[in-house]
DNA sequence: TTAGTTTGTCTATTGAATAAACAAAGTTGA
DNA sequence: TCAACTTTGTTTATTCAATAGACAAACTAA
């Protein structure tokens, strides 16, 4: 509660330093005296700060840039190399891993199928699968910083995955299994949560300041980013969004609430709608009949399309957002779904909030989370400088 | 954009001021050695600081204190009559205010009717209403230090009241209007959202950090409070929970979207439903006959709060809040809405979600928005210190 | 009365940012 | 080609807030 970071004159160096390697990410590549102009840092402070940089191999000089009239500026560049993230996807049947480099650029990759289901047998797949991934990693001065998890299931802020229904856990110390192996630092979160931060760096999200990724899959997931930050609540999960209840004496959830939202707009609403109709298959073949022209199966579509809106216009309705992204397996059906999605948000959500806001689709596609969950980490390797 | 603050000496000095500030407010009164211990700072740091804070007229020594075997300490407390601030609670039909020191006590009160919509109406009625509790604030270094006004509609950034259905406003200059007139700060924001602010600070949500208070009168307003500041969307505005829908295919509302919550949980609801069951009359003659044993008016009563039931779980589980209040003029319903609300709520939200969420009533009663209204400038007024 | 404790101030030191001077390295125009 | 001007980045002296430690004042306790 007393934990307050007092000021001195070791916080205003942290400060300016981050100050000044953001300018460094934001514009590179850019000279000391460019820096000084942006930050309004005097030039022999940038001159100090930028050295400290160069020292700790997070900055190097990349030679002379044009000059505007005068001596020529030594352009600076942040050394993406200097350490690596691996972000992992854990599906509930198949595993998706990265390793990138501190910008987020991909070095390897990895997808394998998963079938295994009991948490110790996933382990045993988990840990040969990352460190495959690690060996992967080139020689660096900070190696590789971090493993970031995204899991489809709630998890509470020390790393443990609390209840996952459809992988069959609950409480089980991922995150703690993980770092005991690796030694590195390990960051838990949920499948929309990491999502949500990966189109938000790397995909159709970025720069944007409030918005929600809407996860559509078996079931929905989201997750927030209100303020540039992910939203947690006060236990350290929220945005149970799938559970919306849009129709209130609707049918009951196992969650049990009655008329939750992905009952009527999930990946499996559509399959048991299709099945209905004498569809059976999975959501390739129904995507593969609509564009053979199927009007039956886009109709169906269609259909699921209005509800995600409903959904949607409840989320602009309750945030305000900059963007609401449809992201997942479902985001593949877009041209399909689309035009409903998008017209029924226009009927139902109040005029004053649709102005501002963009309805996209996942532009990492099946990579949201994976990415997200490699950004996890690179920004808890960036904390943790500035806190040092 | 860029426009960072940057670091220096100064910085610090405005950080630790703040952190010797707090520590005050906290816990007065308090001596020099004991601010020391708690903050961490340099006892020859606190001497100095507290020293400025003295002759900024923020602070004064209040005399000895009990010797712990030692030299007697001397006390300091903050100067809550160092200043005064204004709050206002615009309603559709009434006008309520406060003056207050900057601790928040009430120093002045007014209330009166407000039959006037016209906005040029209501300002001629507004500016005598807020200059008589202006002359109210006894002498102070500081004066009043500002004006905050909640209004029944929503407000952009600038303080316009960009829309107020029930009092037929559109684009209404608010705050411009009234900085104009009085010279001082003025601070503009919805009903609910200061409503949210005022229990925060003095009510039944002291210390919480993710709360959403929920304004249920005509209609519902909410009031969001998480990470311990009130969520704005990227609008400005946001929390329009109460056009939520929760029976996507139900009545259609004013908004454009159908089912909304309010159109089942509000006291509008309530009324229409007592009319059509032969029960005319207001919200007080409906809890007066509640009161005398009613059975029909209390099943009414009860239904109601199974609907605030619904949209109240619905907001447990996007928002894994610490607690929920439920405010305005339905909160004097409690009694008879309570086990309801409790009820529909246990059965409806998510396991993991209930855990740690209070469901709570206002305990300003019908002040929560007044007196928010007057935090929201005791608040700047702070920031104000804080940034110079 | 004396020894020990607590409070709050004073003094010298540290370290980060800064303005100003400056050297180095360039451009430009006659 | 050369003198005048620009731009870059470093060096130097100064300022200012925080700090440790010394210290005086005020008190308790035995």
């Amino acid at each position: 509660m007393t934990k307050t970071t007092t000021g001195d004159q070791a916080l205003i160096k942290r400060i300016n330093t981050a100050i000044v390697l953001e300018a460094i990410l934001r514009e590179e590549p850019l000279s000391r005296a460019k820096i000084s102009e942006v930050t309004g840092l005097n030039k022999a402070t940038v001159s100090s700060l930028v050295q400290d940089l160069i020292d700790n191999q997070l900055v190097r000089e990349i030679g002379t840039g044009v000059s505007s009239g005068g001596r020529k500026p030594v352009m600076l560049e942040f050394i993406s190399t200097a350490g690596y993230s691996v972000g992992i996807d854990l599906g509930v049947n198949y595993l998706r891993g990265v390793l990138t480099d501190l910008r987020g650029a991909v070095v390897a990759e990895r997808r394998e199928p998963l079938s295994a289901s009991d948490p110790d047998d996933v382990f045993n797949v988990l840990r040969p699968f990352i460190r495959s991934l690690i060996s992967e990693a080139p020689d660096s001065p900070f190696g590789v910083v971090g493993i970031g998890v995204g899991v489809p299931g709630l998890v509470d802020s020390s790393g443990s995955v609390l209840y996952a229904p459809n992988m069959n856990w609950r409480e089980v110390p991922l995150k703690d299994a993980l770092s005991r192996t690796f030694g590195i630092p390990v960051l838990i979160d949920n499948e929309a949560n990491v999502g949500a931060l990966g189109e938000r760096t790397f995909g159709s999200g970025r720069g944007v300041s409030n918005m929600v990724y809407v996860s559509v899959g078996i079931g929905i997931g989201t997750g927030l980013i209100l303020q540039r930050t992910l939203y947690k609540g006060s236990s350290g999960f929220s945005g149970e969004l799938g559970h919306l209840s849009v129709e209130a004496h609707g049918k009951p959830c196992r969650c049990g609430n009655r008329g939750c939202w992905e009952l009527y707009a999930s990946e499996q609403a559509l399959l048991e709608q299709a099945r209905e109709l004498g569809f059976p298959g999975d959501l390739d073949e129904l995507l593969a009949a609509a564009e053979a022209g199927d009007e039956k199966v886009r109709m169906l579509l269609a259909g699921i399309g209005e509800y995600l809106g409903v959904g949607i216009a409840n989320i602009v309705n309750i945030f305000n957002p900059d963007a609401v992204i449809i992201g997942n397996r479902m985001s593949r059906a877009q041209p399909w779904i689309e035009d409903a999605v998008g017209k029924t948000l226009e009927e139902r959500a109040l005029n004053f909030h649709l102005r501002g806001v963009q309805l996209l689709f996942a532009e990492l596609g099946g990579r949201s989370a994976v990415m997200g969950a490699a950004e996890l980490s690179i920004a808890a390797f960036f904390d943790r400088l500035k806190a040092s």
